[in-house]
DNA sequence: GTGAAAGCGCTAACAA
DNA sequence: TTGTTAGCGCTTTCAC
């Protein structure tokens, strides 16, 4: 034990001695009871299973081991009842604070100041949100891809997002205003955050006559359903259709001559987002933060030029 | 609230309005302190972002909300030390149980006895544990991999496993049994649990004169390490070298013509660990179970005849 | 059916 | 420097 208080080694000796005897553990809920800190936080993620959520919350516990503090971690499914069941526990658990990845009901009602403890917000964030935060440039992020296809001679570009988050909203603005800017029309369809709706959606549209030349899809699970779909529907990538995303996940590089992605800084955000919950705790009425990162455009062989 | 005790509907109605309007929340710690039990159970696995255990650990989680507990996830890194850490907070936090994937320097000295709670181990058992198990039927599993490269005509077959886990070491029986079995040798390797340990150590095999014509890769993320040794080895499979593995990750079928491995029931296996730490829980003297789970060959191309 | 009181295992405050 | 005490917010027990 390094605690050196007011205490002769005599004293620390006979202390241990019978600690070592005991072998005894305090109990950390009565250490919560009485200290009215307890050196945890909660992580409300929609699926850890998500490959970047996974990732971040692995940055996040590391992050939070190390000062000391216990994470909770909690699997929403997009569903605005669970999130709010979980914000009830992490009351009930008098969390030392939150971070939290809300879906876009959740997103502009969250009051920390009524909720009892901070909040870091993380992936996802909307100007009226109430809270620290920190998320990539989505806008700028999409417009690079589009950006990217652009001076690769594609025109013809449509975007897949997912329809229950603000960063697919979000992903979706820098899309439109980057083709707009263009003079070109931006088709763009919003599905269900899964690997099902996407393929699905995607073997859709490539099915119509007017389809694109172009598939610019929001994030990582997206993605793969729309790998899905080409590779159902036998096509190829960039010959039958281009394919850009987001999320360098271990697989992107394996496929053909891989797939040009934006890569989200993962241990990044959730570094930073821990460290946004701890400065806050220590300045209480600093006022609100949003912490905007830059995301890494990778460039592979499915956008290159025909 | 359903709790319906030994209370007139008046006071019930006075109770529930007074929470109603001074928005309370229990405090957890207390109700532990007091109670006595914390309804919290523990996740000792080496990483999250392994999707085996990602997987797992969603399962988990989900059962455990079911049953009204919490869970303390904790990543080891496949070190020892964290290992003991973790442990001992989950005795401070004084768990209700803990469900653990333990090194195998740990793996034997676990005495659910002296921790004070009751352990379940997954992935990761051997002979002489003292805890409740569920692990897949290992040995068998490769064995059935090496049956079935047999079955294709390959003769000259390598082995990667890692080396931390009992697993490996399962795994690696099965496959040397099995190769003895046909009059054959069985070379193995044996790597650190990580992608870059198996892709360089797959890059100088496979660089050496005798190289196998077929590779057994003993799970996903060593099998990750193994495609992009190929790959950056310029070797396609199987007309090169065959490949297969363990772990159905969600990159095994977009891959050429898909890998061959065997996929584990990975809910199966978190739902089955959290049931028979209930059901210990409930019987603390029945005696000690390992439930072994089979899993399921999934042939692709990646072993087929030359 | 209801209210009062004790005490879970700590920490913080104070007295010696 | 050390020992004592009160009390965190609950649940359990017991008296009414």
């Amino acid at each position: 034990m390094l605690c050196n208080g007011p205490v002769s080694d005599k004293v620390r000796k006979r202390v241990e001695a019978a600690m070592a005897r005991l072998d005894y553990r305090p109990n950390l809920a009565a250490r919560r009871l009485r200290s009215q800190h307890t050196d945890t936080i909660g992580l409300i993620v929609s699926d850890i299973r998500n490959p970047f959520f996974t990732a971040v919350s692995r940055a996040v516990e590391d992050e939070a081991y190390r000062n000391g503090m216990r994470v909770i971690l909690c699997n929403t499914d997009e569903n605005p009842d669970k999130e709010a069941m979980y914000l009830r526990l992490m009351q009930e658990e008098r969390v030392t604070g939150v971070i939290f990845a809300p879906t876009r009901q959740m997103v502009a009602s969250i009051d920390p100041q009524a909720l009892g403890f901070p909040v870091v917000m993380i992936d996802r964030v909307s100007a009226d949100a109430a809270t620290d935060a920190v998320v990539l440039d989505n806008r700028r992020a999409a417009a690079q891809l589009v950006g990217h296809l652009l001076q690769q001679g594609y025109r013809d570009i449509g975007g897949l997002f997912g329809n229950t988050s603000n960063t697919g909203m979000e992903r979706h603005a820098g899309f439109s205003e980057a083709l707009q800017q263009a003079g070109l029309a931006a088709p763009a369809r919003f599905v269900a955050p899964s690997v099902e709706a996407a393929e699905q959606a995607v073997l859709q549209w490539l099915a119509e006559p007017a389809r694109p030349q172009a598939l610019l899809v929001s994030n990582g699970v997206l993605l793969l359903g729309a790998v899905r779909a080409l590779k159902s529907a036998g096509l190829h990538w960039p010959q039958d259709v281009a394919l850009v995303g987001f999320d360098n996940e271990v697989w992107t590089d394996l496929l053909g001559d891989g797939l040009t992605v934006v890569e989200q800084p993962v241990n990044e955000i959730g570094r930073t987002a821990m460290a946004m919950l701890l400065e806050r705790l220590d300045e209480p009425e600093r006022s609100q933060r949003i912490v905007v990162l830059q995301g890494k455009l990778v460039v592979r062989g499915s956008s290159l030029t025909l």
